[in-house]
RNA sequence: GUGGGUGUAGCCUAGUGGUUAAGGCGCCAGUCUGUGGCACUGGAGAUCGGGGGUUCAAAUCCCCUCACCCACCCCA
């Protein structure tokens, strides 16, 4: 174990592992384009305040696992632990109220959380997400859950399930918690400790309490479905009727509350069937009041999240991989002359579009070649002090049973190309 | 943040108080002086995660610490 190690639960991404998260990033960019999403990228660091308004100070993220810090000029600022807020700002800041409405943004980069690290749970970690800014009707709901549920198919996941749920509008939250409170109270001294704790903090997360899942008093809680008012009730249900409508399977689940105060209305969340533990892919919601919370005006927003590590395991759990990018030649110098004539060799290739690497001058044949088969090159080209004086090379085919030939530049360029374009 | 498990070369693993810590993969080289894949031979590479303690003697036992993993918590 070196001395020195990244920082803990933080990660350093191998070029062995980046095909596999390229493919991710790609499909990402695919999508939001395929549905005119722009990309916005905004600092890693916010002005902790960002965060304090939107997030709500009760939340864990802000209370437990916020990296805040004083910059030099006195300011508390706040690695950014995810990136909603921060769109937010960004959105007032720019005026893009006065865009048309709605805007429609993307973002993908990292995100950073105090938490204990453990499987599909990094202290830095990265997400993809979108925001449609400007739109309270259902329809922007379900053209993001579409949006993320093509981005998983769009990936070859398998048995992705999307949970959804309404947990109406702010005010009718608070009524709903009263009324939960008021439900659970009796109950508190058989409640789990956790369960006591959460019923001051954060009494939704009760219900879906593991320790107390089967106690009598969450099955006779009260729904948050039945406490929705006529306008939340009109708008899950034009939720359901679209989602119903373009064929996208969910299932209902009132015990979906997302973690952060924001949410409004439609919450949801993609999950791989029969995952457990850190295995939520993304999640989502509506968040009508958060721009004011900013200090802007009433603008209704939706948007998800979805985690690229936990999108990684779970095509690693599938099986499914991204092929290496291919690489064409690998040269192979020999002696003095030959070292130079093989560098102006690989920069012609190179300026043809070709991926070359360049061979290490001094070692011997045998093993330079040893080296170009274990690179997964297509063909080395052989270059030594005879081919320097004649201005050719060498072309010998590393995969296929091909003669190795002697061409000059040009015939190079060419047999290379076609077999490039061939493949 | 709570509880538990695991740390031996780049990777995987053997070694549970007693020579110089062993093997496989990978890496480098040679057999084959300018021709790869196969094979054989050799080499480099480990303060046994780190620190402290017990002991004549510690990878091995004890304490602390760090990291990873699992469950909880939380969340994507």
């Amino acid at each position: 174990m070196a001395e020195l190690q990244a920082p803990r639960g933080m990660h350093d991404l191998l070029p062995e592992e980046e095909p596999l998260w390229r493919l991710v990033r790609d499909a990402c960019e695919r999508v939001a384009r395929g549905f005119d999403y722009g990309f916005l990228t905004t600092p890693i660091v916010e002005d902790e305040r960002v965060f304090l308004r939107s997030v709500g100070d009760e939340s864990d993220l802000v209370q437990k696992e916020m990296y805040s810090f004083e910059d030099r000029g006195g300011g508390r600022l706040a690695l950014r632990p995810e990136a909603t807020a921060a769109v937010c700002r960004a959105y007032l800041e720019h005026g893009m109220g006065s865009r048309p409405q709605p805007v429609r943004l993307a973002y993908f980069g990292p995100m950073f959380r105090y938490d204990r690290p453990q499987a599909g749970r990094y202290r830095q970690l990265w997400q993809f997400g979108v925001e449609c800014i400007g739109d309270a009707s259902p329809a922007a709901d379900v053209e993001v859950i579409e949006l993320q549920h093509a981005l998983y198919r769009e990936l070859g996941l398998d048995g992705i399930a999307l949970r959804i749920n309404s947990i109406g509008t702010a005010e009718t939250r608070q009524r709903y918690e009263r009324a939960l409170r008021e439900h659970l109270a009796p109950h508190a001294q058989s409640l789990s400790k956790d369960s006591q704790r959460r019923l001051a903090t954060n009494v939704l997360r009760v219900l879906d309490s593991k320790e107390d899942a089967q106690h009598p008093a969450l099955a006779s809680a009260p729904s948050i479905l039945d406490a929705l008012d006529t306008g939340d009730r009109e708008h899950f249900a034009e939720v359901r009727r679209l989602l119903d409508a373009l064929g996208i399977a969910y299932e209902i689940d009132p015990r979906i509350v997302r973690g952060l105060d924001y949410y409004a209305r439609t919450v949801w969340e993609f999950e791989p069937k029969g995952g457990g533990g850190q295995s939520t892919l993304g999640a989502g919601g509506r968040y009508d009041g958060l721009m004011e919370l900013l200090g802007g005006p009433p603008t209704p927003g939706t948007g998800f999240a979805t985690g690229i590590e936990r999108i990684v395991l779970t095509l690693r759990e599938q099986g499914i991989e991204a092929a290496p990018a291919a690489l064409d030649v690998v040269t192979v110098p020999l002696g003095d002359a030959g070292a130079a004539w093989a560098m102006r060799v690989a920069g012609e290739l190179r300026r043809a579009g070709l991926a070359v690497r360049g061979g290490t001058p001094g070692r011997s044949l045998r093993a330079q070649l040893r080296a170009a088969n274990h690179s997964g090159a297509r063909y080395a080209v052989i270059a030594g002090d005879d081919e320097a004086a004649q201005h050719v090379v060498q072309l010998k085919a590393l995969a296929a049973d091909e003669e190795q030939r002697t061409l000059d530049l040009d015939a190079l360029l060419e047999a290379v190309r076609q077999s490039a374009g061939a493949s």
